[in-house]
DNA sequence: CAGTGGTCTAGACCACGAA
DNA sequence: TCGTGGTCTAGACCACTGT
């Protein structure tokens, strides 16, 4: 299934890539400039560039304004663990995985309300959390639970809990069950702020809601990571005769 | 955070977008031809393209080479629901949801034999299922089962089996556990071609391998969906006190 | 300041689709 | 054939980064 209609920035492109995965570009490394890149390759800058952006789109490149073109270091993929979340231990225990959290106290509002099932206005806590390995953020969180469910000592960074929400775990004690809803789209714009995400143009979102026994939503959670960065595993247990009803 | 160096390309791709959304030009409409556009706005072609390329990489719009541009019918969205490996009632009793199915024997190799723990070259069944709606590709799943697992009967065009798999179910008879790890990345060249996807240029890959009891893989599943037509839902149940080891 | 990427132009030629 | 989108050029000017 060879291209019948070549072109040039795909030819362009094939060439710096095979350069780049044999290793002849190292990660890390700058590109010639485009400049230099469209005299070599005999094209003008805007079909060079054409060819920079498919490789950019592949995510083998990083742009830099004023700075040049990259190569992008091979990001390691990151493991999102569905029923139970958080991040799985080998990712979760990456050293150079470091996160920040930021807690604050907000009112129910929009889809808030829908997830908790709480009236418009209740007070809720939030944490909001990004995780960043080498300058490059990994992952966004956002984790609302109400406040009357939130144990005190909480808010005065009890580690323990800064320990948690770290690895965006649910947070709500004991939920019954927890139900994820994973889709792939464009990030809205404080996602691509938060995720700098120059580079997937999509993200993999996932919206948690965790339920206890009683039927009460304990936790709703909007995680967000760079798409092309994040593997999320779930895994069921069937119990043999006893297929549940699908709600 | 509004622009501070708004570009003549993101201006007009505004006032497109609200042509469209609010309803003054319709889906399925054309759109003026791009030489017309590039004059309207007094800009060049090459700049009226980026244009339009932004509103396509939104979904909004859909290019067809020779014909023009068009308003896409906003997607209903697709639900994938976890753990029972089936599109929701709602979705699969859509009558404009057809789906093909096409069933040959392949003998395992690559990544088939790792996810179905068999020697290379063992026979397997392969479903090949398609779903579209109005033309317009909606999934794609390839369902792979051991070849002595496979009942009587099923590549006989037994209809019942051909109902189950169009819905994309798990077909081994009484999984013990299903796996499933999502993913969103660009699509194969055979999944590009398949699911004829101009639009989301990223695919929600889910890979999805049931066991039984014994720990024997019953089934592997490699299903693709355009991103932003697709949501995918997973539940989980915790028993209190019993939060199993994770593997 | 010099070097880099970001945007844009006016026009050319090619490839596809419907007559 | 004609009108459409797809690709490309040679050069211009602007914006960002470092010295």
């Amino acid at each position: 299934m060879t291209r019948s209609v070549p072109s040039r920035h795909h030819d362009i492109a094939d060439d710096l890539r095979q350069q780049i995965t044999t290793g002849r570009i190292k990660p890390g490394e700058r590109l010639p400039s485009e400049a230099d890149l469209a005299d070599r390759y005999k094209v003008s800058t805007v079909t060079l560039r054409s060819a920079l952006a498919v490789l950019q789109g592949e995510g083998l490149v990083e742009k830099i304004h004023g700075k040049g073109n990259f190569v992008r270091r091979p990001p390691r993929k990151i493991v999102y663990v569905g029923g139970w979340g958080t991040l799985d231990p080998w990712t979760a225990a990456d050293a150079a995985l470091r996160v920040t959290v930021r807690t604050t106290s907000v009112p129910a509002d929009g889809h808030l309300t829908t997830l908790l099932k709480v009236p418009t206005g209740s007070p809720l806590t939030e944490f909001f959390c990004v995780s960043h390995e080498e300058e490059s953020p990994r992952g966004l969180a956002r984790i609302y639970i109400p406040h009357d469910l939130l144990p005190a000592g909480v808010l005065d960074d009890e580690p323990s809990w800064q320990e948690t929400a770290l690895r965006l775990a649910v947070l709500g004690s004991q939920p019954a069950t927890v139900r994820e809803t994973v889709c792939a789209r464009p990030p809205t714009p404080d996602e691509a702020s938060a995720l700098r995400t120059g580079s997937s143009k999509t993200v993999l979102a996932i919206t948690r809601v965790a339920t206890d026994t009683t039927g009460r939503v304990v936790e709703a959670a909007l995680l967000a990571f760079p798409g092309d960065r994040v593997e999320a595993v779930f895994t069921t247990h069937h119990m043999t005769d006893e297929r549940q009803t699908q709600g």
